[in-house]
DNA sequence: AAGGAAAGGTCAAAGAAAGTCAAAACATAA
DNA sequence: TTATGTTTTGACTTTCTTTGACCTTTCCTT
């Protein structure tokens, strides 16, 4: 997997990211190099690197423009209790499922555990008519067995 | 018994499956291949890969998509299988939670992640008004944190 | 200070997959 | 034959990616 033009660019961001925690780079250069038109490079930039994800990105237009990709490190505990914060809202599930990336990024949860709850908030899981918490509650837990389903035979190889 | 289109399908995708224990397919090439229409492919997943035969699903949309069947191992879950079974019928949150001890007996889960689950199915988790989805996946996202935030707490002593 | 060139930014339309759902067609059992 | 279950089709939807036209900011030159 791995196969759009944007994953590709996200491959050489995140290899460069690998020995320093930051990069910087001139979108117009990687675009030629790329052979993409500039503004795809705002869009690699604006759904794989984000916040949630752990990166922050900074620019300067103008003559010696650049962009720069740094990866942030904020502290476990905070961490928790903004994420507590953001649960006072509703969630959608692409953030949701972005959240619970941070969590394993952050080593709050394992990768398995993580797996765990995206199965209890996916869709499938929260297809709810109404008022039947019981049906919800099998339905929810019947997500989290086929994820565990999964996990097993992934342990297996 | 005359083999039907969808037969066939199936046929070709276990073939596939014989090497490798999974694959990743295009389903408009596939289509194109057996001359139906695309949606003739998610019809085949949906009635012969299921969870209970012994298949995973997953799949992305848009540009560069993609449809990939796991073959999950198939041995010595039979309990996992007769539990998914239950979760098709409603589940109190007794029963839940036994159900949930019995995953940890079996060693199937840990005790943390059986403390995540048991968050997403409780009371307060599931207390849903109608239709919005994203508030009760907001509240059990809730119910998640603190629980992890607890045990957080707990190691920290 | 003014104007131009050299960045980068935004946004919406077009394109590329896959998903859903229900009607129509077909098959089978009673 | 009728009723019921299974397959086939296609219109419509949703999601993600690619592209391009137009906008804004900054720097350099005069």
């Amino acid at each position: 997997m791995g196969r759009t033009v944007s994953d590709i660019i996200e491959e050489f961001i995140m290899a460069s990211l690998d020995d320093d925690d930051f990069i910087e780079l001139s979108r117009n250069d990687l675009a030629k190099f790329f052979s993409c038109v500039p503004s795809q490079i705002n869009y690699v930039l604006n759904t794989r690197f984000t916040v949630n994800r752990g990166f922050v990105v900074e620019s300067q237009r103008g003559g010696g423009g650049y962009i720069k990709v740094v990866r942030v490190q904020d502290n476990a505990d905070n961490f928790l209790k903004n994420v507590l914060d953001l649960c006072n809202n509703p969630i959608s599930l692409v953030q949701a499922n972005q959240l619970v990336q941070h969590l394993v990024e952050k080593k709050i949860v394992t990768e398995k555990e993580s797996e765990i709850i995206k199965s209890a908030v996916s869709a499938k899981a929260l297809n709810n008519p109404v008022n039947m918490d019981n049906i919800i509650r099998a339905n929810i837990l019947k997500q989290i067995i086929i994820n565990l389903i999964k996990g097993s035979e992934k342990n297996e190889l």
